[in-house]
DNA sequence: CCCCTCTAGTAAAGCGGTTTAGTACAGCGC
DNA sequence: GCGCTGTACTAAACCGCTTTACTAGAGGGG
């Protein structure tokens, strides 16, 4: 009398058929009569069995997983409230479809190749997610080699197989310069993501254009790096520049937020002397003060689509691309007229 | 001429060997001389082979993957910067060691123990990170019924066999009412976390105790709930009622973030009119104005151990209790004399 | 020279599912 | 009665490793 799991061999035996049969019933598949899946079903109840899920994959040869490896500078990875909410999204769709997700942080941005050709090589994982974007990003090349089907958040500059979950940002800047100028501002800034993101140089774009359309001059544009110490650095730089701008547009939240502060220092009021605006709307946003204006895009509601299209792909679907309702700008206290 | 994977038994072939040597050889193990595993690991190396994880899964019965379910309240599991870093911790691990890190995120706090389940279930993970233990932590028990291993962040309040990794909160507590007591202040009071948290109990009792031991009256103590509504509202409770404390010791750095805008809202100067502090040096910390006093605990070092100690547990080394450095009080320009 | 032990290695049996090839039988048309 | 088709099911191969049981041969002791 042992007390191991129960096998497929088990159920099979009390049901008096062979393990064929069980598979076929349990996986729903033809073959077997209404009657006889019904008594296997019931054996495998009486005998609290479910498949195990390391012969499944092995036989399979799938890993019922989907993975995401996110790269982040140490100091940011805890700041940034995308992840854990896109996350959680993504966990919505997987629970309920029995398959996991693997997670690999890595703060060292050239470990995150090594993480997923990882991923790829134990086959741990049947798709990835791509996030954060970059210009001309090797991963995209990276797992069309290597065949591991994925899902990208945005459109890559570079052409791909890959479908795409579209949450259009641009349009939260838009929304926030078109405000702004409603409101009289002219020198409007904006204070950038660092670089090589694609979706730091869609906002970027995106202001740019925006401030074309207000037929307004080109505002300044300061480099920032998402992190406060770098939106400090920016917000410093053009608060004591030749051209002090009456309002800034942040590409995240927390640069924005520390704006704030850098303001305060200088004696400068927000929003009497300078508005601001910021991107993600993290849960602080409404809470300091003044509260932040701010553009909120749906975390969660991207993970569940993009989990949804990865394992549509998987199953081999064609999986087409996705356009999810856009961000939107949400007023606060931080914004007012010059 | 097939472009599959190569399997063992290809190397096996091409070092003119069994497939059991290979497997001797790949390991570690005796029973083939180093001349043969040079041969044998000459041969993996150009055919590019590397065990399927899959079938060594099955044929160890191990998962060789270790898991985690944060049950966060949907606004909160953006804003909790502990996660992300304690997770890169985790990694930094587990990737020298070729384990995975399967991750649930759950929103819905009934959704937590059906985390756990499946994961054991499905085989998914050889063990778990149990974190944000409560009172009577019902976990504990569910865990050592199914016979999961795993670790727990801090010591829980029931008796288990579990091994523990040990950072003291409470001292960043006792470090943040002194600094506030020597600094002259006597109104004194907390604003702590939701209930049922182990750490939010055991910061409350800090702070009770510091105060006792700083002979000052038992200071206020508000209810939080770690969100920024949360604090803000709490707050707003100890600044407008009877007793106005002149410094406030928060559980969290996004309640005292909060609490800085409540503190402008009503025309009270922090620090001059209230000091306050936080905890958990969240990145923006540093970067609001008044810069942020507060308590850092290291989370990443606090993954990296819990994930070498859950490892070695499941290795089946007896895992003893380790003990991490306190989190220690960090001294910015939100507190000052009263 | 014989027996014993030790090393290096092999063959084959798992692990627990899925899937393919094959079988037994019923039903049907003629 | 015979061949044909379709359904319900079984036996066995297979996924790619690990591990156990066993063997051949070398070396050593007496």
């Amino acid at each position: 009398m042992s007390n191991r799991r129960p096998t497929i061999a088990d159920v099979a035996r009390h049901a008096g058929v062979s393990k064929g049969a069980v598979s076929f019933a349990l996986n729903g598949r033809s073959g077997v009569s209404d009657e006889t899946r019904r008594r296997i079903l019931d054996a495998a109840a009486r005998l609290g069995w479910s498949p195990s899920h390391r012969a499944r994959a092995l036989s399979t040869s799938r890993a019922f997983a989907l993975g995401l490896v996110v790269a982040r500078d140490p100091e940011l990875v805890g700041a940034d409230p995308f992840f854990p909410t896109f996350i959680a999204g993504v966990e919505k769709v997987l629970a309920e479809r029995d398959q996991a997700l693997v997670l690999q942080v890595v703060t060292n941005p050239a470990a995150e190749e090594a993480g997923y050709l990882r991923l790829a090589r134990e086959g741990r994982v049947d798709g990835v997610f791509l996030v954060d974007l970059r210009r001309a990003d090797p991963r995209i090349a990276l797992l069309e080699e290597i065949g591991l089907p994925a899902v990208t958040l945005n459109r890559p500059d570079v052409p791909t197989r890959f479908p795409a979950v579209i949450l259009d940002d641009r349009c939260g800047i838009t929304a926030a310069v078109r405000h702004l100028a409603g409101l009289g501002h002219t020198a409007i800034a904006h204070v950038c993501g660092p670089e090589p993101y694609l979706h730091a140089i869609a906002r970027r774009e995106a202001f740019a254009d925006a401030m074309t359309e207000a037929r307004l001059p080109a505002g300044q544009v300061e480099q920032g790096d998402f992190t406060a110490a770098g939106g400090r650095a920016a917000t410093h730089r053009l608060l004591t520049g030749p051209d002090r701008p009456t309002a800034i547009v942040y590409a995240n939240d927390l640069m924005a937020l520390s704006a704030i502060a850098v303001a305060a220092e200088l004696g400068i009021r927000v929003p009497d002397d300078l508005s601001i605006t910021g991107f993600d709307d993290t849960d602080l946003a409404g809470y300091v003060h003044p509260a932040l204006t701010t553009v909120r895009a749906d975390a969660r509601g991207w993970g569940e689509v993009a989990a949804q299209t990865l394992l549509a792909l998987i199953d081999g679907q064609r999986a087409a691309d996705t356009t999810l309702p856009p961000a939107e700008l949400i007023l606060r206290r931080s914004t007012s007229a010059p």
